[in-house]
DNA sequence: ATATTAAATGACTAACAGTCAGTAAATGCA
DNA sequence: TGCATTTACTGACTGTTAGTCATTTAATAT
């Protein structure tokens, strides 16, 4: 009795197909001129059959966002072995966050809506709750990678491990999100360059995070860096 | 021949009551959610008329985010004082952004989009420099304010003010930015208060960027607020 | 009083998200 | 095999909205 199954997988595929299309159309376009027609058709469906997947445009690109955000954790976990020294680690990983942005920048400008409150609304409380879940987990590893360099006193004790993490996250995202928007425009009206701007503030934060252990050994990292 | 001024007022005296009204709903409502019928109705005009006056609803939103812009650079200027000490009037300059987010915060939303490269393309060259010049002069109290800074020793010689401006202004925007989506989230997933986020996050910062004098007149400073 | 110009209107068009009655295909059963 | 039932899919249709433009209304000049 394998055809229930077989029946799942299908729908499955279904779901990726449309999926597929949204992504393709979604880059393109973004969210307000994206059609669902034009989706359908790239999906090789009719406009119905995408609601019977998926309740909304706004779900449909969320559900294609997620896909980002997979790829994301994926990265920032590959990024950081338990081999590799604490606080190499660490800088690895925000580099792994400005990789991601490089390599996957159709997807961070996904998020955008995501900051929305008012986007937030037009979402259903299922694929809300699916995002969230997913963002519970990427910020896991953050959270866990600086309470291991308090563990190994490379950073401050009295530092709050979730307040930490979303520091660093902050400064990436902000300015990352400033790169996409207009590199050029930094650059020619305050002559600033965003990419070293952004390493600059990383510096900044970590280095005030930090134990003079840690000090000493992030020195030596950045030597070899050279 | 006072009539053509006259007839000058009452055309300014329109574009504000089109403002006035596009505020009202956009607040509300949101971009996407907003509609020219409501402003219209709620301007007592016809749809038509708004567009002699804005070439389109991304103009108009524009043209309503840029009195937000004015507040803020008005209270910018406000709490930076130059009879203040210079260390005292950064840290202002931080809070007085604080402030417009808690006081404006339909204001602060509406900035989301102007963020968005998608949101970009549909407004028209002119708005979009207008924006340009009304940005230019807030950064110019910034930037201007960390030159003051770096010239009496307080903050590091080799700093690049403008680098320094929007390294303190991205900690802010994505904090608050988060703050806006939802602070509860943060409380609940995270355990984390993000305004204390923010403070922890600029007092780094700030500190990172100080000279010896300037750590010394910062802890001063510091103690005085308890 | 009349002509000319400027301002404002609202019915109209095209495009879109989302719906739903109907069709087609697959499966279960005799 | 043929028929009944369920499941998957369709696309024409509805309501809504941004933006347009021929027409009307009001103000000014002669």
């Amino acid at each position: 009795m394998g055809i229930l199954e077989r029946k799942e997988r299908e729908k499955e595929q279904r779901r990726d197909d449309i999926i597929c299309a949204a992504q393709k159309i979604f880059f393109e376009k973004g969210l307000p001129s994206a059609t669902m027609d034009e989706i359908a058709e790239a999906a090789e469906l009719s406009k119905g059959t995408l609601y019977l997947y998926y309740k909304s445009k706004e779900d449909l690109y969320l559900a294609v966002a997620m896909r980002g955000s997979e790829i994301m954790y994926q990265m920032f976990v590959d990024a950081t072995p338990p081999e590799k020294p604490t606080l190499r680690r660490i800088t690895d990983l925000g580099d792994a966050y400005y990789e991601f942005f490089k390599q996957h920048r159709d997807f961070f400008r996904m998020y955008q809506y995501f900051e929305n409150p008012h986007f937030h609304k037009q979402v259903s409380p299922e694929m809300f709750a699916s995002c969230k879940c997913n963002d519970q987990r990427t910020w896991g590893v953050v959270i866990g990678l600086i309470q291991q360099g308090i563990n190994e006193k490379l950073l401050d004790a009295d530092l709050d491990p979730s307040q930490a993490a979303i520091i660093l996250w902050s400064i990436g995202n902000s300015m990352m999100r400033q790169m996409d928007r207009d590199d050029n425009y930094w650059k020619e009206q305050l002559k600033v360059d965003l990419e070293s701007t952004m390493r600059k503030a990383y510096q900044l934060v970590l280095e005030g995070m930090m134990t003079e252990k840690g000090k000493a050994q992030y020195q030596q990292l950045m030597l070899l860096q050279e």
